[in-house]
DNA sequence: AGACAAATGGACCTACGGGTCCGTTTTTGC
DNA sequence: GCAAAAACGGACCCGTAGGTCCATTTGTCT
């Protein structure tokens, strides 16, 4: 049953896209881009812990439906983190491609911690042990670089490592989160706050 | 005798030393002692998530007997988490005496996250929304005190809030207990670089 | 020692969430 | 318009964890 279609990996959810979509019926389709859009919504309101049968009333479906999409529910977050991260990689890589580092860095983690305000789904799921660990390594390699770039051009410590930008980054958007912030202008903020602390003495 | 000291329904959800422990009786004490401790290092461990039978078996009592202690779950959190904190309020306390309001807030900051090395239970219920909400009003205010101290004395910007210290300091508890950090001086490390993302510019 | 209350812990109940099954409905190709 | 295939979704199973009950044990007091 079901054959390339199930995203065990969580991957082809991007719609559209992924040719493994192409004999599916039309409304399957439509109702997996409602699944989608619902379990964004969901999880961003209540965090991951947020269940399933949530996501599919939300969805208007079947439990089953959403089952058959995604054959576990860390399908289904991957999914949704997914999406989010495709948008962080590509804002990193931008930033790659300043001449000033610094700024470069700065202004990617602030546009990068605006885009998640509210969403708790993507905030949880950039912690360690995450069902999308693969796609995390791209990312995290991606903010190496960047990382790497303004060391080396001196715009923050010569000792800074890519783990204390993680923690810094995805703390304060579990924490964020967790107080109900959602003013991005705060978010960002925070983002300022964290390329501070990397800054020389 | 001893029939005058609340005999049936104890109730009483916070021990640790009340006078309604008077007549308790002595075996009764020291599991009682015995089931802190186990909650202590298993929520240390394992994070909340850890469940009570594991609690129980860690103590090597039943269940029942946890539940006798504490009546919910959350009791026995917080009677953990109350612990810690008091810990961290001395610490802020002691910081508030020193007279260099900067290096205090620096090193109070530092110890904190230092004495928190490995203990997810007080990190996560650090949090909005814990057990502990009326402690934790307490160790908010003294750090308010804490930082109004720096930013007088403009070791920090002018800016700077304590929601913003609590984010910073809350988010690295939380995300080094997820990456499984255990060294006490890494922790230690990202008290002084919370610290950093204060710094005036 | 003996008796009584306090304390214990294993059996038990219940709620809930992840995941599956199968009879029914909807598309689609002819 | 019709049949076959695809998709649906409500009913169902199961494991787990919070919380309760009561027969039995154990401490304490005389």
């Amino acid at each position: 049953m079901t054959d390339e279609a199930a995203p065990t990996t969580g991957r082809g959810s991007s719609p559209g896209g992924g040719p493994g979509w192409a004999g599916r019926r039309a409304d399957a389709r439509r109702n997996h881009e409602r699944i989608v859009r619902a379990a964004f919504e969901v999880f961003a309101e209540k965090g991951l812990e947020a269940t399933v049968p949530e996501v599919a009333e939300r969805a208007g479906v079947g439990k089953a439906t959403v089952y058959r999409s995604y054959p576990t529910k860390a399908d289904l977050v991957a999914a949704v983190a997914l999406h989010q991260l495709e948008w962080l990689q590509e804002r990193l890589a931008a930033a790659l491609a300043e001449d000033d580092a610094g700024p470069a860095l700065r202004e990617a983690l602030a546009d990068m911690l605006e885009r998640l305000a509210g969403d708790c789904a993507i905030a949880e799921a950039l912690g360690a042990g995450s069902p999308v660990d693969a796609a995390l390594q791209t990312f995290v390699d991606l903010l190496g670089r960047v990382v790497a770039a303004a060391r080396d051009q001196g715009a923050i410590r010569a000792d800074v490592t890519v783990t204390e930008v993680r923690v810094l980054f995805g703390g304060c958007s579990v924490q964020l989160t967790k107080y109900g912030e959602r003013d991005p202008a705060v978010w960002r903020h925070y983002g300022e706050l964290v390329f501070n602390a990397l800054r020389p003495a």
